[in-house]
DNA sequence: GTATCTGCAAACCATTTGCATAGAT
DNA sequence: ATCTATGCAAATGGTTTGCAGATAC
C-alpha cells in the first residue's frame, strides 16, 4: 500500500527507480514503523544491497520527506523515521511506539491553537 | 524562588558557588522559560561574564540536570533548556511555548500507561 | 591547603555537502 | 544522449572530553 504509493509518487515526478530506492522503500515498509535511526536503516538496507552508501540513503530520505512519503524527527540526538502520517503519539518505552487517540489529539489542538502532526511523549 | 532553591541545592552537596554558577542561575531565571539553546544561554551569560567558556556552561548545565534543577531536551537538532519541571506541553510556534492542562496530561498517561514528564507537540 | 572548577583546545559523531563517475530512461 | 543518481570523502556543527592552571572554601 505505502510501497505502491511511494513508487507511483517517484514515477509521477519523473525521478528514477534505482535499485537503491526500491530497496529503501522495501526496508521502510519492513522496519519504518519502529522509528529506526539512520544507521539502523542503512544496516538493514545493506543486508539486501551491501554497497549502499550513507550519502545515498540520506539523499533519498530527504527526497521521500520532500515528497510527503515519510517524516523525520529528532529523538535522543538522532534523526528517526516517522511513517505514520496521521496525528498520533510517539512514546519512548525502550523503543518508540505509536499510540492513536483522536479525542486527545483534538483536545490538544484546541488547547494550543494549532493542528498537531504528532506528539513526542517524554516519560518520567 | 527557583534561584534560592538552586543555591541551596548546590551548597547542600558541598559544591562551590563560583561567580560563573551564580550568573548561570540568574540567566536561567531570566531566559530559561523560553527554552533557549546552549549558544543562546552562553551569549546571555557573557553579557554579565564575558570570559565564560562553553565548557563551563556545559559542565554546569549537566550538573544542574543531575541535581534535578533543570531538564534538557532536543528540538531541531539542538539541546534546549527545560525549567518547567511539572508535566506540560511544549509547542513550537516560532518559539517554544509551554501549555499546561492536567486533564489532558492525565488522559495521555492513562492512554500510554506511563507518567508523563513533558510532551513535545510537533505542529503541521 | 586541597579538592573542585574553569577554560582552552582537541575529539567526537551524526549529519550535510561537493563532486567525479555511473546508471536509468 | 541526457539528465539524474550514487558513493567517496571531506566539511559542518553541536556537543563532549582531557587536562593544566586557577579558585572557592
Amino acid at each position: 500500500m505505502w510501497e505502491k504509493k511511494a513508487i507511483e509518487t517517484i514515477k509521477s515526478v519523473n525521478l528514477k527507480l534505482t535499485p537503491q530506492r526500491l530497496i529503501l522503500i522495501e526496508v521502510l515498509c519492513e522496519i519504518g514503523i519502529k522509528h529506526p535511526n539512520l544507521r539502523e536503516v542503512l544496516e538493514k538496507v545493506r543486508e539486501y544491497f551491501p554497497t549502499m552508501s550513507f550519502s545515498t540513503l540520506y539523499t533519498n530520505l530527504m527526497l521521500f520527506k520532500g515528497l510527503g512519503l515519510i517524516d523525520l524527527f529528532t529523538f535522543g540526538d538522532e534523526t528517526r523515521i516517522e511513517m505514520n502520517m496521521k496525528p498520533h503519539f510517539n512514546v519512548y518505552n525502550g523503543e518508540i511506539r505509536d499510540f492513536c487517540d483522536n479525542e486527545i489529539i483534538k483536545r490538544i489542538e484546541e488547547k494550543v491553537g494549532r493542528k498537531v502532526r504528532f506528539v513526542i511523549v517524554i516519560p518520567e
